[in-house]
DNA sequence: TAGTGGTCTAGACCACAAC
DNA sequence: TTGTGGTCTAGACCACTAA
């Protein structure tokens, strides 16, 4: 077992956080690196002379942090630090969809991994809320739904679901489960309404229990959600993407202009 | 005490997340709404007839949503759905600086809310590897260090520390407590620095224990960052600002051109 | 002072993983 | 089979809040 502290009763901190601090301060200079197992429960519990549930709380802490993650039966393990994908505001250049690629194999082909999409769904179906809002008609009104999830290196790292006027959609292959090369928004492009600008709405928040299955994350890992509004040139909303990424796997990049 | 449904034994969950789920189901339905008090441990010890412990497991649960928070001696309560911030690209917007407004009373001013910073520290220093790397200079280099922390309503809801090449600040206000009218920016252009455009990274993850404090977050709750690269018309580096915001006070609006 | 949540103990049984 | 983490019990003492 690797080499840890006794608790100092003069430390004001509970004995939890003691422990807690220890492990992290073990992973921080390496002592503990990506993949490893933490000291087993009942080594803690001994080693520091605590009660299991104290041990099970500092433990906790660090899985609330994102810095570990347990495995029933196996163990607690440090989080590899995840390698993350940069998204340039270039990834939806027009230039990409011509050539037949659609944003997220942008993004594959650049950092290097190999991207998959699964659990496609697509249905006709009235409009929510919030995408009814950003289209620009009522609630209820008939849109066509694409649901996915995409996968990098076989791990589900995002949900998407698009939302596309049904007018727009109706006798395209936005409405088939493959939208062929270049995606939904070729597609758009294609069938009159050229593509002008994007507006993308990033917040984070902790995910739903659905969400966490989704991409399988494990406790204490928050999401990122991009809700993305694409406008045509005549400035007519066409479509609402609403995703949900793991928040570990994004770094997502912006160019703003200072005008 | 509000209505809630006894455990179901042949609901294959455990007690806690039955518990867990009957109150987050209160909260959806707004039996239990923002600023609520939700049954008190004892109360639902007693009325699911099981122990402290797991009553608080389900109760951590929420916690780590994001849903309630607990305060000591108090009670536990729904969380108030935060007034979100939409910061637009335009925030940047040179007129701003002419005008003499910085940008993140910019952002107060349109959305309504009392804006404050406090805990200014501006000092030289060696500059760290990120921020090295974003503005082309040696590790190490000297660099004019403003931290400060951002206030809404009285709340603190971001910190931002800058980074500028020393060569570009001494002699100016940014090294002064007060920048002046329009800020850092406004500093730079005057002094042969017209800005031309920013570069934001933005991504979310759980928050450091100081950064905890800093922000007066509640466990489990997320945080956004944006790491800010400014570039002038001569297109060099010169600023970067790394920003940590409490995610539930923001979301970021960007605009993207499909070129 | 009474009631709340925060921390802790010393056990127990279970499900899962690996040998 | 052994060791791991997951869940649970039935207590205890403490710190904080409000009346």
């Amino acid at each position: 077992m690797i080499q840890l502290d006794q608790l100092d009763r003069s430390d004001d901190r509970s004995p939890y956080l003691q422990i807690a601090a220890a492990l992290r301060e073990a992973i921080k200079l390496g002592r503990l690196s990506a993949g490893d197992r933490l000291p087993s429960e009942s080594e803690l519990t001994q080693h520091y002379g605590v009660a299991r549930m104290t041990v099970r709380q500092a433990i906790n802490e660090l899985k609330t942090e994102g810095l570990v993650t347990s495995e029933h039966g196996r163990g607690v393990f440090v989080r590899a630090a995840p390698v993350v994908r940069r998204l340039a505001s270039e990834r939806f250049a027009r230039q990409h969809r011509e050539h037949g690629k659609a944003a997220f194999l942008v993004e594959a082909e650049k950092v290097g991994y190999a991207a998959g999409v699964d659990s496609i769904r697509v249905h006709e179906s009235p409009a929510p809320a919030d995408a009814a809002e950003r289209l620009k008609v009522e609630t209820g009104a008939p849109v066509v739904v694409r649901e996915r999830r995409y996968l990098a290196n076989g791990e589900p790292v995002e949900v998407a679901t698009s939302y596309i006027p049904a007018d727009f959609a109706r006798g395209t292959a936005i409405v088939e489960n493959d939208t062929g090369p270049g995606g939904i928004y070729a597609r758009l492009e294609e069938s009159g309404h050229p593509l002008d600008r994007f507006v993308e709405e990033v917040a984070a928040r902790m995910p739903t229990p659905a969400e966490r299955r989704a991409l399988q994350l494990p406790p204490g890992v928050p999401v990122l959600t991009v809700m993305r509004t694409a406008y045509d040139t005549a400035g007519v909303a066409v479509e609402v993407c609403d995703t949900v990424k793991a928040a570990y796997a994004y770094v997502l990049e912006y160019d703003v202009p200072a005008r």
